[in-house]
RNA sequence: GGGCGAUUAGCUCAGUUGGUUAGAGCACCUGCCUUACAAGCAGGGGGUCGUAGGUUCGAGUCCUACAUCGCCCACCA
């Protein structure tokens, strides 16, 4: 016999580990249509965090719905080197044991690198299981393993074949602290208090001077000219002339250049090849020098003279100590400008001049916005407006910088002899090439997971099975880095879109509506929450608590109230079992149901329907809702009451059919709690994990059980009157006509009306007792009972109820002879109307007596 | 500057192709320890659906404008 109360620490116990050793979760029968999903694999660099709790829970339940439902489920996991994030943490900690990683041998780092990623890869398999997701572990995965690795080096190879990658020298975003190329991608600008310098530039004459503004005056060191617009009539006659660069005392050209624009600033602006990526542009333009003026780790280099070796921002001060000297500093004003900061270390990226590997985007990018258009072919995002985040991007995506100065990661397969270029697989044979020392970005190799993962390159029959994935789901803010580079790599190299559906979620917010982040403090840690409620209560709280795309609050009040939910199930299955212990199987005769069965019966085909179809939108919400309403409402409140009254055989067996079913549907939402049940009844597989989902059974459609819900109503309308007008117990039961007589017994018990006062109108002389009538679906019932209070408040309340019905009645007959309405609207609405107004008519009849 | 989302009960959120009296959880009020469950049961109160127009027989839902909040992208000398 079940334990009174539901506990989530006994009945998650062992389960997970069972599962896992049956191979239940193990893919691969042939039998079986294919149903495919990757999971975002996770960076080996920390802990699980509630977004990933939500998001594995969102696949989880996807795949277990397929795979009861007779797919072979195949759900890979697999995990992310994540190269920058985890070379940090790495660093980090080398630095605590006092150790200078930099100064180490690249192989004796990588050493630690890889006892790294063991411990976080166990770390983070334990919370996979806590989780209880039913991951194939046989085919899992990890972006830096041998085959991986392969499939990168080929696409790397195949790219710069086609000319599609290339080396070249731009202005990159460079992160100084992790001392390495980011991509557009990986900088987050912040709006920060700044400063707009305004500075002299004196003609070479000294006549007069322009006056510049800038945000970043240290890199004037490598200011060549400085640019006004050609038809900023202010300026347009010093075009051609020079300036004397403040400071270094070095006379560089005033161009003109549209890219100075009159309505900013002073209208004159310095020009930086080496640091700006628009004055990279300009110097391209008028061919002018590049200067660099700063080391890899931001401090001054030789040419900004007695400055160099200073850090970038001692040396702003500095120098605007000795501009101010030199009276060349006209004023500060005080400005909020966005600071681009390193998505990892948020040390302020600094643009760089830099010799990278790129990767052409535009025609990759062209194939997707192409892709987009067929129907067929293309991948469709839940919800579609997220297609528009892909979409734009691929419009105005530039090269991607795709070389990184790390030793975590994929290294570059290019070796360099003098100024000879090789790319390919393996090192050339001949002596004296050294390979490129770096390594690739980490989505490089995450943008071929959907296929590298099935064996590609090779035609494995894995790839040939289950490719393309039939969903990926993950949230927004990974469309950029990852979503959008996985359909055109996978576009590019195998034909195909990585994965048919796109099914986006939100982000996961605090209580209040914060990001949760380590600096707020805010976080929850789902190991915490499942240790309080349990995995079940977690995971039925996260799929259901938000439409699709929306952003989630973490209300740890509402994951009580799933805890609340599982335990009323629990409960009901206890009384169930209580009661079925001689049930051999769930054949009906249908002949033999009553109205109840039948009822109950029709309302749970219906809920199967319901609950089909918005699984296969992946309206999860919907489902939770559907199934929660169902087990609450219509099977406790009612079916199983009413189920005490007369208890056979028959009603059972419905008892055990309900709760077969209902424990199947919510399955993939709470795992556990529904194996620990369903493994109790009488009738069962050897796991619901091999169980099949429901199938609907028409043979269960009943549309005659309307008697059923008009009890509910007269049921429910008797008990608020009871509890309104304080009728004692001992009242009398007065019916008309016999319809009720069928349900008599659950009138008697439901409204504890004793046998002898459940009478016909004539039967009786109680003419000295109050009378309440009673309308329901256009019949009436009588309470008699000893009522000499209240007749004041009761004459309010009466007059009140006749004002509402005089009212509706008014609006529904209006409506009704609108023949735009008759005509138009549908006409079950319209009978349902003129229903509605016969009922309201004839309540309103009894009340005026 | 471009795009997207949100605005519904005290709080957190649902609301399917428009169908006319807008739902849930939590909180609140009343009455109950009824033999599955008091973390429960039986009832109840509470919303002019951000504002202003429009389309329609009918608008929370569709259209236009505006407001507030949030996010993304671009720019930022």
């Amino acid at each position: 016999m079940l334990e009174k109360k539901y506990n989530h620490k006994i009945v998650e116990e062992n389960k997970y580990q069972n599962w896992k050793e049956k191979g239940y979760f193990t893919s691969g029968d042939l039998s079986k249509m294919p149903f495919a999903i990757v999971i975002p694999p996770p960076n080996v660099t920390g802990k699980l965090h509630l977004g990933h709790a939500w998001d594995t829970t969102l696949q989880d339940i996807i795949i277990r719905y397929k795979r009861m439902d007779g797919y072979d489920a195949l759900w890979l996991p697999g995990m992310d080197h994540a190269g920058i994030a985890t070379q940090a943490k790495v660093d980090k900690k080398l630095k605590e044991m006092g150790v200078n990683p930099r100064e180490m041998d690249r192989d004796e780092w990588l050493k630690h690198a890889w006892s790294w990623k063991e411990e976080y890869a166990e770390n983070i398999h334990e919370q996979w299981a806590k989780m209880g997701l039913s991951l194939d572990y046989t085919k899992e995965r990890f972006t830096l393993d041998e085959g991986l690795s392969k499939a990168v080096r080929h696409v790397f190879v195949t790219l710069y074949e086609k000319g599609f990658i290339y080396r070249g020298v731009r202005i990159i975003n460079w992160d100084p602290e992790a001392m390495t190329a980011l991509s557009n991608e990986e900088v987050i600008y912040k709006d920060e208090p700044g400063a707009f310098y305004h500075l002299k530039y004196y003609l070479e004459d000294k006549s007069t001077y322009l006056e510049v503004a800038t945000t970043r005056p240290e890199t004037l060191f490598g200011d060549t000219a400085i640019a006004v617009n050609p038809k900023d009539d202010r300026y347009k006659d010093f075009i051609g002339k020079k300036v004397i660069l403040p400071i270094v005392n070095k006379l560089i050209p005033i161009i003109g250049d549209i890219h100075a624009d009159p309505e900013f600033g002073t209208g004159v602006v310095k020009i930086t090849p080496a640091h700006d990526p628009n004055d990279f542009e300009v110097g391209n333009r008028h061919n002018l020098e590049r200067i660099v003026v700063m080391n890899p780790d931001a401090t001054m280099n030789e040419n900004a003279g007695k400055y160099a070796g200073m850090d970038r921002f001692k040396c702003r001060k500095a120098l605007l100590e000795d501009l101010k000297k030199e009276n060349l500093l006209i004023k500060v004003e005080e400005i909020v400008h966005s600071t681009p900061h390193s998505e990892r270390t948020d040390a302020i990226v600094e643009p760089y001049l830099s010799k990278q590997w790129f990767v052409k985007m535009r025609p990759l990018a062209d194939r997707v916005l192409e892709n987009q258009k067929n129907k067929d072919t293309k991948v469709n995002f839940v919800p579609d407006r997220f297609e528009k985040t892909m979409n734009h991007w691929m419009e105005i995506t530039y090269d991607w910088c795709i070389s990184r100065q790390l030793w975590w990661g994929h290294q570059i397969p290019a070796w360099y002899k003098g100024n000879e270029v090789y790319v390919g697989y393996e090192a050339p044979k001949e002596e004296g090439w050294v390979q490129d020392p770096d390594v690739l970005d980490t989505w490089f190799s995450s943008a071929l997971w959907p296929f590298s993962t099935l064996g590609w390159p090779e035609e494995t029959a894995l790839l040939k099975r289950y490719y393309p994935n039939n969903v990926l789901v993950t949230g927004y803010d990974i469309i950029p880095f990852w979503v959008n580079r996985m359909t055109f790599q996978g576009l590019e190299f195998t034909d195909k879109r990585p994965f048919k559906d796109c099914l986006i979620h939100g982000l996961i917010r605090d209580k209040i509506g914060r990001k949760m982040s380590k600096s707020l403090g805010n976080g929850v840690d789902p190991m915490d929450v499942i240790e309080k409620y349990g995995c079940d209560a977690l995971r039925f709280f996260l799929a259901t608590s938000s439409a699709p795309g929306m952003d989630l609050r973490y209300d740890e009040e509402r994951v009580a109230s799933t805890w609340n939910f599982i335990n009323k199930l629990w409960n009901a299955s206890r009384f169930v079992l209580m009661n079925i212990e001689n049930i051999k199987d769930t054949n009906i005769d249908a002949s033999t149901l009553s109205i109840c069965d039948k009822w109950i019966l029709n309302k749970y085909e219906h809920l199967i329907e319901k609950v089909r179809h918005h699984m296969d939108t992946y309206e999860f919400h919907v489902v939770g809702t559907e199934i929660y309403n169902f087990i609450w409402n219509d099977f406790c409140d009612w079916y199983i009451e009413l189920s005490k009254i007369d208890m056979n055989e028959v009603s059972k067996k419905v008892l055990l059919t309900v709760l077969d079913g209902i424990l199947k549907l919510l399955h993939p939402f709470m795992p556990y709690v529904t194996e620990e049940i369903y493994l109790m009844l009488p009738v069962h597989e050897e796991s619901i994990m091999t169980a099949t989902y429901p199938v609907v059974n028409k043979n269960y459609f009943f549309d005659n059980t309307n008697m059923i819900e008009e009890m509910i109503e007269l049921i429910t309308k008797v008990r608020r009157i009871k509890l309104e007008n304080k009728i004692p117990n001992d009242f009398y039961f007065v019916y008309e006509d016999e319809s009720l007589l069928p349900v008599k017994n659950i009138l008697e018990r439901l409204l504890k009306i004793e046998e002898k006062h459940f009478i016909k109108i004539k039967n009786i002389d109680i003419s000295n007792l109050k009378e309440v009538p009673v309308a329901y679906f256009g019949h009436t019932i009588y309470l008699y009972y000893d009522g000499s209070v209240n007749e004041a408040e009761e004459q309010m309340k009466k007059e009140k109820e006749i004002e509402r019905l005089k009212k509706s009645i008014e609006r529904r007959k209006k409506l009704l002879a609108n023949p735009g309405y008759t005509s138009k609207a549908p006409a079950n609405i319209v009978d349902k109307e003129r229903q509605d107004l016969e009922k309201e008519e004839h309540e309103l009849a009894l009340l005026n007596g």
